[in-house]
DNA sequence: TTTTTTAATTGAACAAGTTCATAATTGAAC
DNA sequence: GTTCAATTATGAACTTGTTCAATTAAAAAA
């Protein structure tokens, strides 16, 4: 009686089982290791709370730090379009700087344990299946800056000797690092105020 | 008939001992890790190399990553030593901090298999015996490059509105990541222009 | 020299990430 | 429904960083 959408390919009980293991794993990752941490976190564990063998896990992750980006690559994606999607020609520099930059520390404080990892585990991540993702969003970040940059220049203040990719790099090279101190802390949001 | 060095407490056998051993453990772990990488590097390859038991790794250094520091952390201190010296009130800043990048690209540039796994491995890098040494050498060059940044502003060029602490530690962060960026590829050493 | 105390060395044992040959499951062909 | 092929799941086995109780070597005391 009920039809399943008649357009789409039929989505068989081996597709359906995929997504319900790759979803479990997920929660069954970012539940212990913000509960415990990373490296206090065994695949054992993950495997066992997912339900599923332990082997099984090495077929979703290539391995334990793949893992992690498959956790927090969504979020961090859904951050970028957010931002991306808030710039707005009507508010000056500085705040759409500080609208973006709200937005990534509002992410990392709502789970410090997972972003120090992240910000440890990036630098030079460029194997594994995850990682791939992780730099476009990376870049992507850089591009939406340096548009907010142009924006600006347009607009009244202006910086005339570089082009707005290098501003945007720039930018981002500070927010990094200071992101990183940061986090070497273990307190909450005020430190905007240096962007 | 030959005595030692009368105001010195005696060196008996036993300090004598330890640092043979401590410098037979360093150079055992700089060729491998040079020569095969640090995570193809087996801390039981170090042992042997070094003549000692696999135990005797761990009382020299807290842990694998430890290790790599009390290797480069030697080097660091004195680049690092040398580029205070070098900085002048004659030079310009941009000359000033070419030198100071340069002795930087320079090492980085000698081993660079290794110095990827500095960098990575240097984020929240704070527990560790060697932690303390690094940190500290990281400061120095901060403020080496503030320093540096002062004297430009007594000289001529001028930018009024910032501490020469924050301009230190601004180029520092630009210097990092550029730094990263520059060693993601393969190639030698054109890009300083960028600085 | 012999004994005693103290410090340094060691490798077997342990823990946890990762691999891979085997088994179970699903979809297709008949 | 049965057979076959292809995909997916699995955990025993392997590797490697790290610990620690037992051993050995050096220094101090007798």
């Amino acid at each position: 009686m009920a039809l399943l959408d008649p357009a789409a390919r039929p989505i068989g009980q081996r597709e359906r089982n995929k997504i319900d293991k790759l979803r479990r794993i997920k929660d069954a990752a970012r539940e212990l290791f913000i509960a415990k941490g990373f490296d206090d976190t065994t695949t054992r564990e993950i495997a066992i709370r997912a339900g599923v063998g332990l082997g099984t896990v090495f077929v979703y992750a290539a391995n334990k730090r793949d893992l992690l980006f498959l956790i927090v690559n969504d979020e961090l994606e859904n951050i970028t379009k957010e931002a991306e999607a808030s710039i707005s020609e009507q508010a000056s520099l500085l705040e759409n700087l500080l609208d973006v930059s709200r937005r990534h520390y509002e992410f990392f404080r709502r789970q410090p344990a997972l972003s120090r990892l992240v910000l440890r585990e990036m630098v030079f991540y460029d194997s594994g299946a995850q990682a791939g993702r992780f730099q476009k969003t990376r870049e992507r970040l850089i591009e939406l800056i340096g548009k907010a940059a142009t924006l600006a220049v347009m607009q009244e203040s202006a910086s005339p000797s570089e082009t707005s990719q290098f501003i945007g790099w720039t930018i981002f090279c500070i927010f990094q690092v200071e992101l990183r101190r940061w986090l070497s802390h273990d307190n909450p949001n005020l430190r905007e105020g240096l962007e």
